[in-house]
DNA sequence: GCCAGATTAAATGTCAGACATTAAAATGTA
DNA sequence: TACATTTTAATGTCTGACATTTAATCTGGC
C-alpha cells in the first residue's frame, strides 16, 4: 500500500483509496483490524489527522467501523444489506432530485424493475408478505389519510411485492429504486377518486400474487404505471396553468 | 443545523449528518458554497479538524467537492450518474463478496433485471448500440482470448443491451448489478465449447434486438441464465471433487 | 486459588495553533 | 486596456497535547 506525496490529490484521499483497494482485493478481510492511526501515519509518512480523514472517508462508505479503547481500532466492516440499502436510497434520491430526471423516466425505470421480479414473487411469496400487501391496501382505503401517509403505505406495499421474490440482491436493488421515487410521488395530490383507482389496482395485484398468476401481475403493473404517469401529468399541467395565470396577472 | 455535544456519537459524524440532511432536504442547493471550515467550526462549536473529518465523510459520498484558494471552499456537488455508478459498483461488489451471496441468487437477480429492460431495448436500441453488441460478439469468438477478457467483453455486450433501453436510471441500476457480478463470473473457466454456446446465444439476442422482437430477447436471456448457472455449477462440482480427492490423499 | 475492584495502558476523539499551498481577486504599471 | 505582481482567503498538512473509552492487568481480601 503506497501513496504518492507529490500528487496533487489530497493525501487523505490517496490513503483512503489505497486501503479501499486492499479491502476490495481481499488483502484485508472482514473483521480484520487495521493498524492503529499512529502506525498508519508512520507507514504512509503523514500526520495522524491526515490518516483520520482517510479513515472517516472509509467509514462514510461503511467499509470500516471504529472502536475506542484498548484493543480498539478500525476494523474492516462486513457490509450489511441494510447499510448498503440506506446509502443507495440516499444516492438515488439525490440523483433524481439533482439531475432533472423526469418523472416519466424514473417511473418507467421503477416499474420495469418491479415487473422483473413479478414472476419470482408469484412463485415464492410467503403468506406473511401477502398479509402485508392486504393490510396496506386496507390502510390506503381509509378516509382522512394524508397524501404522505398514502405514499408511505404505497412504498410498503410495493416493497412487500419485491421482497416476495425472495432474492436479497433484487430486494436491495429494487427497494432502493422504489423508495428513491417517493419524493417525486409526494408531489402528487391523490384525490379520493384516484386513490380508489389505485386501491383497485393494488387489489388486483395482490389477488394475482396470491393466485400465483405472473402475467396478470405484469399486466396490472403496466396499468398502474400508465395511471401513475397520467396523474403526474395532470399535476404538472395544473401547475403550469397556475403559473401562466399568475404571469398573466403580473403582466 | 444543530448537533448534540453530549451524544456518544462522534461529533464529526453528527456534523456530517446535519449537513447531509440539509442537502437532501434542499436547504443547500447544488453548487451552493458551504461556510468555510473555520465558520463551520465556529457554528458547531468544535475545532477545525473535527469539521474537516465531517467534510471528508461527505466528500466520500460525492455530496460535496472542495476547492482550494481564495473563494474556494466546499460546494454542494451535482451528483453525476458516473459517480453514483462507481460507488454502486464498489458497494455491490463488496456486498456479494462479503455476504456469501450465492452465485445462483446473484445470477437470478442479474438476469431478472436485464430482462426488465429487454422490451424497452427492443423498441429503442440505436444502430450504435447494435454495432457494439455485434463487435463484442465478434471479439468473443476470437481464439486465444483470456477468460478475463472474455468476461469483460461479456459485460460490455450486456451493458449495450441495457443502455439500449434509453433510460439513464435503468442503466445506472443495471450496469451496477452486471458489473458487480464480474468477480463471480471470473471464477468460471470458459472452455472453447462453452464460449461457442454463449456466442450463439449472444447472436440470438443481438438478432432479436435488431428485429425488435422483445419476447425472443426474453426467452434467450432465460436460456443464457440457465446455461450460465449450469457452467457455474460444474465449476463448483469440479472444485469440490478436487478438494475431496486431496482430502482422501491426506487421510 | 479465585473473584471483585482498582489500576494501567492503548487506542480513538478532540482541541489549539501554526505553517504550506493554492488560486482568485485586487492592485499596480506600461 | 492588457499584463504582471501582490494580496488574501481558503483548504491542506503538521505538531503536540489532552480527554475519553475500554480491555487487560494487577492487587488485595476471602
Amino acid at each position: 500500500m503506497k501513496i504518492d506525496p507529490d500528487s496533487t490529490v489530497d493525501l487523505s484521499a490517496q490513503i483512503a483509496k489505497a486501503i479501499r483497494d486492499a479491502i476490495i482485493a481481499g488483502d484485508l478481510i472482514v473483521d480484520q483490524r487495521l493498524p492503529s492511526e499512529a502506525e498508519l501515519a508512520d507507514h504512509f509518512d503523514v500526520s495522524r489527522p491526515t490518516v483520520r480523514e482517510a479513515l472517516k472517508r472509509l467509514a462514510a462508505q461503511s467499509l470500516i467501523r471504529t472502536q475506542r479503547g484498548a484493543s480498539g481500532g478500525a476494523f474492516v466492516n462486513r457490509l450489511r444489506f441494510e447499510d448498503a440499502y440506506a446509502q443507495q436510497v440516499t444516492t438515488s434520491t439525490l440523483l433524481l432530485s439533482m439531475n432533472a430526471v423526469s418523472f416519466d423516466v424514473a417511473c418507467e425505470a421503477r416499474y420495469a424493475l418491479e415487473r422483473a421480479c413479478a414472476p419470482l414473487s408469484a412463485q415464492r411469496r410467503t403468506p406473511d408478505q401477502l398479509a402485508t400487501m392486504r393490510a396496506e391496501i386496507h390502510r390506503q382505503g381509509q378516509p382522512g389519510l394524508t397524501d404522505e401517509a398514502f405514499c408511505a403505505s404505497d412504498v410498503t406495499f410495493h416493497r412487500a411485492l419485491v421482497d416476495g421474490a425472495g432474492n436479497k440482491v433484487l430486494s436491495y436493488q429494487l427497494a432502493g429504486a422504489v423508495e428513491a421515487m417517493q419524493p417525486l410521488m409526494n408531489m402528487i395530490t391523490f384525490t379520493a377518486r384516484s386513490r380508489e383507482a389505485i386501491v383497485a389496482l393494488h387489489t388486483d395485484i395482490a389477488d394475482a400474487v396470491e393466485a400465483q398468476d405472473a402475467p396478470k401481475i405484469d399486466a396490472t403493473l403496466v396499468e398502474l404505471e400508465a395511471y401513475t404517469r397520467e396523474l403526474a401529468h395532470s399535476v404538472v399541467t395544473a401547475r403550469a396553468q397556475k403559473a401562466a395565470e399568475k404571469e398573466h396577472k403580473t403582466a
